[in-house]
DNA sequence: GCGCATCAGGAATATATATTCCGGTGGGGA
DNA sequence: TCCCCACCGGAATATATATTCCTGATGCGC
C-alpha cells in the first residue's frame, strides 16, 4: 500500500478537473471514452473493464490507455473514484457513523456546524433512521397494524434491553389515550407470568433488535400459539421475530458505535398510539 | 450464460426471504456470515470476498460455503444482487417504474408521499426536534455535562411517565459501556428510598417535562441538598427544574396531538453516553 | 506519394479473485 | 468415553479480469 500509487484516492471532482484539462489533447477514441464514463458514471463504477469496452465498441486495452494518459496505473484506479462516489451518493449515506466518531476522537475536532461533533453524528444518524422509515412502512402495513389492535380483546407491550424504552413509550402513550394496554415489564424477572395472561383473540405489540433476547421471541411464540396476534417491529426480514408475527415493520437498522438508534421505532410507535386514538376519541391534529 | 445460473437474479427482496427461511438451519459461523451481510450491505456489494471475510475473520471460502447453503452457486452472485439494490437506492434512480408500482399495489392504495399521513407528521415533528437540537445545544454544555458525569462517584438516572423512556435508554447505554450508572426507576412506589441513595459528589441527570412531576422534581431537590450535582433535561427556562441544575438541555419542544416528541431528548442522551464513553474505553459493541 | 509518428486491435501475459478440496477439530449422541 | 459427523481453516486450483506488448493500420507532414 506504500507504493507509488499513481494518483490514487482522487476525489471524483479532482477527477472531473484533471480530465477537464487533459480533454482536448485526447485522442479521437480516448474522448470518446471519457464521453461515455462521464455520461454512465454507475456503470463505470460497477461494470467490468470488459464490458465497458465492450458497450463501446473498443477495445479493454483502449481503457488502460485512457487511464495512463490521465496519469492512473490502470482502468483500476478510475473505477475506485467512480465507486467511492457512488457511495456518497446513496441516500442517508451514513459513512459509517463509529468510524467518524472515531476519527471525533482522533482529535480532528472542528465543530463546523455550531454544534457538538458527536451531537452531530447522531443527529445524523437519528434523521437517515426517519428518512429510511418513509419507504420502508407502508399504508397498508400501517392501517393493518391499526387494526389489528382496535379489533383485540386486549393489548400486550413487550420490548427488553434496547427496546424497553420504547415500549414504555408505547405503553405510556395509549394509556394516555385511554386505550386499555398492558406493558409487560419483566419487573422481577416475571416475564413469562406476565405473558401468560395473554390469550386468544389478544395482541401483542413486541419490538426486539439484535442479539433478540430469547425470553422475548418465548413470549411471541407462546402468544402465537395462545392464538393472540403479534405486531413486530424489528429491524430486518430474518429477525427471528418476523416469522412469529402477522404483521411485521423494519425500522432502525442504523447503527452508531455499536448503539442502534431508536428513533425510527419510537416514531412508529408514535404513529401506531395516534392512529389507534385518532377515530377513538378527540385527538385534534395539527 | 445460458448454462445452470444458480438462483441468479434474484431481488433484493427475495433474498432476504429466502435468507430468513434458512437461517435457523444454518451454522454458527454462517449466521454471522449473514449477519454481516445484511448489516453491511454497501460493503457486501463492492468490496471482494477477501476483503470482507477478513472483516468477518473468517476464510473466504466460508463466504463460498454461505452462498451455497442458500443456493447460489458462488459468493459472486450474491454480490451481484446487492449490487442491483444498490444501484436501484441511487437518488434520482428512475428506472424501473414496474417494481415501483408494484410495491405500490402490495402496499398502498394511494400514499403520495409513499408513507402513511400520520406517521409522515411524526417524522417531521422529529426531524423537526432534531434540528433544534443544533441550535439548543452549545458545545460547552455538552462538554460540561459530560465532565461532571466523568467526575462524579456515582451516576443516577432519573425519568418518570415520558421521560421513563429516556431514562432508561440512557441507563442502557451507559451500562453497555461500562460506565456504572443506576436508573431510578420508582419500582413498587420506592422512588424516594432509592433517592436516597443519592450523595455528595455524585450526579444525578435528570429528564423532566410538563407537568413536571412532583417526585422527580422533589428528587432533584433531595439530591441537591445531598451535594451532587444535577443535569437537567427539560423543553423550556421556566421549568421548575432549570433552577435546581447545575447543567441543563432545552430540548422536545414540539408537540404533536398533544404528544411531545422524545427524539431529542433520546438524541442528546445518545450523545452524552458515547461522549463519555468516548476516552472512557473501546467503543465497538453490538 | 513516401515515410514517420501515432493510434487502435488483439493475442499473450500477469494478476487478482473466486472456488474447490482436503485434513483436522470440536461438539453431540450412543 | 468414544465415535461420528458437521464444520471450519487453509492451501491448491480454477477462473475471471486487468494489463502489457507487439503488430498492423491510419493519417499527416514533407
Amino acid at each position: 500500500m506504500a507504493k507509488t500509487e499513481g494518483r490514487a484516492d482522487y476525489s471524483f471532482d479532482e477527477f472531473n478537473i484533471v480530465l477537464a484539462g487533459r480533454f482536448d489533447g485526447l485522442s479521437k477514441q480516448l474522448k470518446k471514452i471519457a464521453r461515455f464514463i462521464l455520461d454512465n458514471p454507475v456503470d463505470t463504477a460497477l461494470d467490468t473493464a470488459a464490458e465497458i469496452a465492450n458497450r463501446l465498441e473498443v477495445q479493454p486495452s483502449s481503457l488502460i490507455r485512457f487511464a495512463q494518459a490521465l496519469d492512473f496505473e490502470g482502468f483500476s484506479e478510475i473505477q475506485k473514484i467512480f465507486r467511492a462516489n457512488l457511495v456518497q451518493q446513496l441516500p442517508g449515506y451514513s459513512a459509517n457513523y463509529s468510524d467518524r466518531i472515531q476519527k471525533l476522537k482522533e482529535g480532528a475536532s472542528e465543530g463546523a456546524e455550531g454544534a457538538h461533533p458527536i451531537l452531530n453524528v447522531f443527529m445524523e444518524a437519528n434523521r437517515d433512521a426517519l428518512t429510511s422509515l418513509q419507504s420502508e412502512v407502508s399504508v397498508a402495513r400501517l392501517d393493518e397494524a391499526i387494526n389489528t389492535i382496535k379489533a383485540a380483546k386486549n393489548i400486550y407491550i413487550l420490548g427488553q434491553r434496547r427496546s424497553f424504552p420504547v415500549a414504555s413509550y408505547l405503553y405510556y402513550m395509549m394509556r394516555n389515550l385511554d386505550i386499555r394496554a398492558f406493558l409487560l415489564d419483566g419487573v422481577g424477572g416475571n416475564l413469562s407470568e406476565q405473558a401468560r395472561l395473554i390469550g386468544d383473540g389478544d395482541v401483542l405489540v413486541v419490538a426486539t433488535f439484535p442479539n433478540y433476547a430469547d425470553e422475548v421471541i418465548g413470549v411471541a411464540q407462546q402468544a402465537r400459539d395462545a392464538g393472540a396476534k403479534v405486531i413486530a417491529m424489528t429491524d430486518k426480514l430474518v429477525s427471528p421475530i418476523v416469522k412469529l408475527s402477522d404483521t411485521y415493520f423494519l425500522t432502525d437498522k442504523v447503527t452508531v458505535s455499536g448503539f442502534r438508534t431508536v428513533t425510527g421505532t419510537m416514531c412508529l410507535a408514535q404513529a401506531l398510539a395516534i392512529g389507534l386514538g385518532l377515530d377513538s376519541n378527540q385527538i385534534s391534529r395539527t
